[in-house]
DNA sequence: GTCTATAGCTGGATAGAC
DNA sequence: GTCTATCCAGCTATAGAC
């Protein structure tokens, strides 16, 4: 037995994933980039859809628990925002998030594959979510940020800002820093007096009031 | 003859991909969701992909042709948050983002495909543009925004959004929800006093000064 | 412009030898 | 566990009748 066909696979298909997108997975393809006979597919996994699965299961469990020490060392809303840029930048290097943003969209229509990258999608947001609590804890966002949500929007835009970046490379730079700018923002409320602080207050209550009447 | 032909292949092409995504298009399922036959595809457009891209063309030009005078009657940011909210809700019902997410990610290794969906996001984003420019005139935000990569983040964003969506509607709700919440945050700065102005143009240069040394 | 028919290919999946 | 060979469905694209 070779033991490691399985595997061979699982990063075959991810490669295939990278190089020609979602459209370009079939068991012939991804057997060739695994250098591995086709019908193992089959034997190892059950058909193609349920090695999708396992592919993006086992690239998110990798790279989620390769950062999570990362985020545990940011102490601060500026620290986590750096830590996140350079996540971003190592991830959009090896490819992860355009794959994973590629799987978001073959889910279309297979609820299976739907469920994995779903879950894979929660296992990431899980983690943003907990280092956002902890950081936003001491800062006066706290009362107007819904975390949970939140953590969802950044997986969310980052996924879009990777599938932008394979038609517009120029324009997705662009965007990304533009939010990087943007979060000057919020490091100023973090600094900013109690005049400010009871302003924002005001206005958050306010909008609250109006948006849930 | 039928005149409309052109035009069921287009709609019918739309609403192949709305339903099953894009890896659920090809010329015998669009031709069927068109009621169309088969063969006509490869007469009036050459091929799949060619067809895929008209397809794009036409709905983002329908799409921005309707939505634009909406943009135009925003006069402040809090305004243009609301149609924002608006014009995507109602996207999201007709289905059009999830439409451009899709192509989106079809268009990985097809330069041609990948052209057109370019093209398309840069008619949106001109148009969130322009509107973010006259609104953000006014406001002490001019200094800090990248506006044309605003622009750009908030198109991704969306269609990040949506096709997390397609897996987890809760999920993107959410986060739809917390960006809501958020943009709180920037009327403050509009309705914030000298002091709150001034501490944001310092921490604006200081930002800039470490970023671009 | 529209239809039928079909060539030619690639896809998922399996049987059975080793 | 791995490989060859193969079945058959579905695909793009074209030829040619109408």
């Amino acid at each position: 037995m070779k033991p490691d066909t399985k595997r061979r696979l699982l990063d075959g298909t991810l490669e295939t994933v990278r190089r020609g997108g979602i459209a370009a997975v079939s068991a012939r393809s991804v057997a060739a980039t695994a250098g591995v006979n086709q019908a193992l597919i089959f034997y190892h996994f059950r058909s193609v859809e349920e090695l999708l699965e396992a592919a993006c299961r086992q690239a998110t469990e990798e790279r989620v628990a390769l950062y999570r020490e990362r985020f545990a060392l940011a102490s601060s809303l500026a620290q986590l925002l750096a830590v996140g840029r350079e996540l971003h930048e190592a991830e959009r290097a090896a490819g992860n998030v355009a794959v994973l943003a590629q799987l978001l969209a073959g889910a279309a229509g297979q609820p299976r594959l739907a469920a994995a990258v779903a879950e894979s999608l929660a296992t990431w947001t899980a983690e943003i979510e907990a280092v956002l609590d902890r950081v936003l804890g001491a800062s006066p966002l706290a009362d107007l940020a819904d975390v949970p949500g939140l953590a969802r929007a950044v997986a969310a835009s980052f996924v879009g800002i990777e599938l932008y970046d394979g038609v517009d490379p120029q324009g997705a730079a662009a965007a990304l820093d533009a939010l990087d700018q943007l979060s000057v923002l919020i490091d100023v409320f973090d600094d900013l007096g109690p005049v400010a602080r009871r302003a924002l207050a005001a206005r958050t209550r306010k909008a609250r009031r109006t948006r849930v009447p």
